[in-house]
DNA sequence: TCGATCCTGTAG
DNA sequence: CTACAGGATCGA
């Protein structure tokens, strides 16, 4: 669900509500939040902790405590993480929540329930993390990388640019919007692009994640769902039959591993 | 690489 | 009613 943006306008969000903030006591009304650990895992290792700082790392967010352990909280489709005053009633679909220091409550709201909450110490959370490609919008997503993983990769594009073990963060929306950005069709393999087109690509990823970092946390100051953000301009997603904004034709929709995929035929071949 | 699974909401 | 949803994992 939320991609890097939208998890990234999270983490803000959460930092500057709950950092600092010490776990009084952990409420997991849906036990399966917690899977594969035990809600009394997560309560043991958390209560009593300072949240000494809100991090994120591709799609997760990562809630560093006093002590060294972390919870990782992933938000998969519809999982949205808030602080809410004492005094405020609780959606029905809060699948976990801490109650802070200061009388807040970190919420963990998710009407699909799919979204998972777990503690890790840290050599745990490190190895879970290595599992995960390079941040595209730090210093060691370069094209070089970039190109490297190509080479070595037969997948199609849009496949290659989901797989959180090349880059961390991407999901189908901006994915696909990252490959119209390039003019790159999605169906094409990695290791045939060809140095330009890996360049453009390159380029589009941090383009695109820039401008939606900055709309998604323009829009998310509290509570609601995450949708991508609104003022983010889908070029593609979503857009199937309608003219694109480039060169008028018509945008189609593919199914790759079991996913949409939206492009224009026009600016992607 | 596909399909099922974890779930609920919404669009058609 | 069915199809589909921005994710990830697991087994066939």
């Amino acid at each position: 669900m939320p991609e890097l943006p939208e998890v990234e306008s999270v983490r803000r969000r959460v930092r500057r509500q709950a950092k600092g903030a010490e776990i009084i006591t952990v409420h997991i009304p849906r036990p399966m939040t917690v899977y594969p650990q035990r809600p009394e895992t997560l309560k043991r290792e958390a209560v009593g902790r300072a949240i000494r700082e809100v991090e994120r790392r591709g799609k997760n967010l990562l809630l560093r405590l006093a002590g060294g352990a972390a919870i990782r909280v992933h938000l998969r489709m519809t999982g949205n993480v808030y602080v809410f005053p004492e005094c405020e009633p609780m959606p029905a679909t809060v699948r976990a929540w801490f109650e802070l220091s200061g009388g807040g409550r970190l919420v963990l709201d998710d009407p699909r329930a799919l979204a998972r909450i777990t503690i890790h110490s840290k050599a745990e959370l490190d190895a879970l993390l290595g599992e995960l490609g390079p941040e595209p919008l730090s210093p060691q997503f370069t094209l070089e990388y970039l190109a490297g993983r190509a080479r070595r990769s037969r997948k199609p594009a849009k496949l290659f640019l989901m797989d959180q073990g090349e880059i961390a963060g991407l999901g189908n929306i901006y994915a696909a919007e990252a490959l119209f950005r390039a003019r790159v069709n999605p169906t094409r393999a990695m290791n045939s692009l060809s140095r330009t087109k890996l360049a453009a690509l390159h380029a589009a990823i941090v383009d695109v994640l820039t401008d939606a970092v900055q709309s998604a946390c323009t829009t998310y100051a509290r509570p609601g769902r995450l949708q991508e953000a609104e003022s983010f301009r889908r070029s593609v997603y979503d857009r199937e039959g309608e003219p694109c904004f480039v060169c008028h034709r018509t945008i189609r929709r593919i199914s790759q591993g079991s996913r949409s995929t939206y492009y224009c035929p026009g600016c992607q071949r």
